[in-house]
DNA sequence: CCAACGTGTAGACCATAGTCTGTAGACCCT
DNA sequence: AGGGTCTACAGACTATGGTCTACACGTTGG
């Protein structure tokens, strides 16, 4: 199943940041303190993440502010 | 029970910016997709938003972007 | 060839997001 | 005294967020 556009808007960005600061998907979940199996679903915009992890990400991934 | 320091702070800044708007929390709610009840609850940073429900806020609360 | 790495995906699980109904109190206004 | 509006809050419910294990696949390097 597929998410909103949003998701796929946000998962985008994610990714793009990610890739950009060079560190794979399991790098970024242990700094963010999220699992490696929910960034990949994050970075595909199949869920809906919460503030809690917005924020987690955005310290994991400071280029996203 | 009580949300986190993160919720508390989202929670601030959506009731600033809607009491600066002048509406009610059932008017922004309504504006949002949301109900009433869980409007009152992220004032009072006791529920962790989706980024759904703030893409929904900042649709409702142009100022909030 | 064979590890090691990075990613996708499925299934199961528990916690909680978000809805809805209803009650209650504070503040207005007549 | 009464009616309207606004907000807090409790209880119950369904849907989904986020974790975890496991397997599959491609790529890279030794």
């Amino acid at each position: 199943m597929t998410g909103s556009a949003l998701q796929r808007r946000f998962g985008r960005v994610v990714r793009a940041h990610r890739e950009q600061a060079g560190i794979s998907q399991e790098a970024l979940a242990f700094k963010a303190g999220l699992h490696r199996t929910y960034v990949s679903m994050l970075e595909r915009g199949v869920r809906n993440p919460t503030l809690m992890v917005i924020d987690r990400l955005s310290r994991g991934l400071p280029l996203l502010l």
